[in-house]
RNA sequence: GGCCCCAUCGUCUAGGGGUUAGGACACCAGAUUUUCAUUCUGGUAACCGGGGUUCGAAUCCCCGUGGGGCUACCA
């Protein structure tokens, strides 16, 4: 039997870190068992749901590359992918409960429902829907209903006794019927409520694994009792650990950026994201945590999940990321990193710059960058005017009197070849070590920042020879002239 | 408040009766480098508390404590 799984949020808000774990192991979990993963849009709450944050939820998919098999975007066989387009579908049902007797129509008011509430409260008692409407003959309802009266429909749940569900992450969990109450299945709008929705959607598109978030575990007696009621085959669950905030909270965006598209434009790789995420409340066997994508799939398995919280470490994430960066191939390198780099910025870099020196340049960036955005300041160096170079040196304070060697090297650098080679400067340098026999550090770093303006950067040799001939001579008459 | 879930270095975790309690990130130190970064080597650092069960408990059980979730005409 093909597994089919699903990815159900609700766009009520961007794509969030914690939403794309969940889609992460659902998506993970089906391409292991070669099965079926689908993307249904949970818009029933038509006060909160927005199209824009169903287009955030696509476009942090698409930028992780977790396609859908059947969705909103691609269709499917077991469409419409949208809850708010599912309306017939969901009124089937809920006249089936209502002949079956597991619905009745409640005409309490919010009011009526605040008072008992407060009434629990007082008398210190768990609060639980009193069912008062439980009993209410129907056809006097539908009369009621048919005068143009507000009702909600409630699901008629077991008033004592317990159920022992079975979880794959935390296995058996057991709650008591007489705290749960008869919640609602159909708003008095004619909306479905989620409890009820759920279950129709996930037994018509014929899901055999729920995961998601540990916050639905208390949800599962109320489920399950619709799927029975229903004659449905429920699916398996597994109920993923919340992820933390650097506090132990839930995560919120108090913690920093919980959008996951602004990980995108911090410079950090999917494929980073993916595998930080993967490991958060699971790791694989033999203890390699930096897992490229097909490796997460096979290693990937349901009941090797924990279940405790796991905090989000975004130092962690950094370092992957710079590992993945520097995995990358060359050509990849540089497609990645173009939309990082302005395109006047890159502009000059093609003035100034051979196809070969590009590729340097871009060796050395990706040798030592952590985020794809680093590379504006990284690119400096190469891509400054004179001008910008001269304030900085004056801001730095340098002072090339005291660098009595300076003309040593605007002489060696005047004999030297107009494609002078990283290795050309290295000899040239190690003269000057020995002709003046100052140390390495007081001729290099003088060096560097006589002919860059910066204190520190990619390898001396390789920049000097990359600014060329021209641009050292102009600096050094500058500097001394 | 009630119900449910959870508890090993700062963080993610391995370990599920006998281990010098292992790894990764971070941190610290050293090496490499002219330098930042990268890279390499080494180090500091943990079983929430109390009771049981047992020859023996981080591991099993109970109680407490702490954290989280749910307790909506949100999902």
């Amino acid at each position: 039997m093909t597994v089919r799984l699903r990815f159900a949020p609700s766009p009520t808000g961007n794509l969030h870190l914690g939403t794309l774990r969940a889609a992460l192991f659902n998506w993970l979990y089906a391409q292991k068992k070669k099965g079926v993963f689908l993307c249904r849009i949970e818009d029933t709450d038509l006060q909160r749901s927005e199209a824009r944050f169903e287009d955030s939820i696509f476009e942090g998919l698409a930028w992780l590359g977790l396609t859908c098999d059947e969705s909103p975007m691609v269709g499917g066989d077991f469409g419409p992918y949208r809850q708010s387009e599912r309306r017939g579908i969901y009124q089937t049902y809920i006249d089936q409960l209502i002949e079956s007797g597991y619905a009745y129509y409640c005409f309490a008011t919010p009011e009526d429902l605040e008072a008992e509430r407060e009434e629990a409260k007082k008398a210190k008692k768990p609060y639980v829907y009193s069912g008062k409407y439980r009993d209410y003959f129907l056809d006097e309802a539908k009369q009621r209903v048919q005068a143009g009266e507000k009702a909600v429909l409630r699901f008629k749940m077991p008033q004592s006794g317990t159920v022992t569900v079975h979880d794959l992450i935390r296995g058996e969990v057991t709650f008591d019927y007489a705290l749960i109450g008869d919640f609602i299945l159909q708003k008095s709008d004619g909306t479905p409520a989620f409890n009820f929705a759920v279950v129709v959607d996930d037994a018509l598109m014929n899901i055999t694994h729920v995961i998601r978030g540990e916050d639905h575990l208390s949800n599962m007696p109320r489920q399950l009792a619709v799927f029975e009621a229903l004659g449905f085959e429920p699916p398996q669950f597994a109920h993923l650990p919340m992820i933390l905030g650097a506090d132990k909270s839930k995560l919120s965006k108090r913690h920093g950026a919980t959008n996951v598209i602004e990980y995108k434009e911090q410079g950090f790789l999917p494929e980073a994201m993916l595998n930080y995420l993967a490991l958060l409340g699971w790791t694989p066997f033999g203890g390699h945590e930096k897992l490229p994508l097909q490796d997460l799939i096979q290693a990937f398995d349901i009941d090797q999940v924990n279940s405790s919280g796991a905090v989000f470490d975004v130092k962690k994430l950094s370092w992957l990321n710079g590992q993945y960066i520097r995995d990358l191939s060359a050509t990849d390198f540089q497609h990645r990193v173009v939309p990082f780099i302005a395109t006047t910025v890159m502009n000059k870099l093609k003035d100034l710059y051979n196809d070969l020196q590009l590729q340097q340049i871009m060796g050395l960036a990706q040798a030592s960058i952590t985020f794809l955005t680093e590379m504006e300041d990284f690119l400096q160096v190469f891509i400054e005017e004179d001008r910008a170079y001269q304030q900085r040196l004056n801001a730095l304070g340098f002072k090339p009197e005291e660098q009595a060697f300076l003309s040593l090297f605007t002489q060696k650098v005047t004999g030297l070849d107009a494609a002078f080679s990283a290795q050309d400067m290295k000899v040239i340098l190690e003269e000057i070590v020995a002709e003046t026999g100052l140390g390495k550090g007081k001729v290099f770093r003088p060096i560097r920042i006589a002919m860059t303006g910066f204190q520190s950067g990619p390898d001396l040799m390789q920049v000097l020879a990359l600014l060329g001939k021209g641009c050292l001579l102009r600096r050094l008459g500058m500097l001394i002239g």
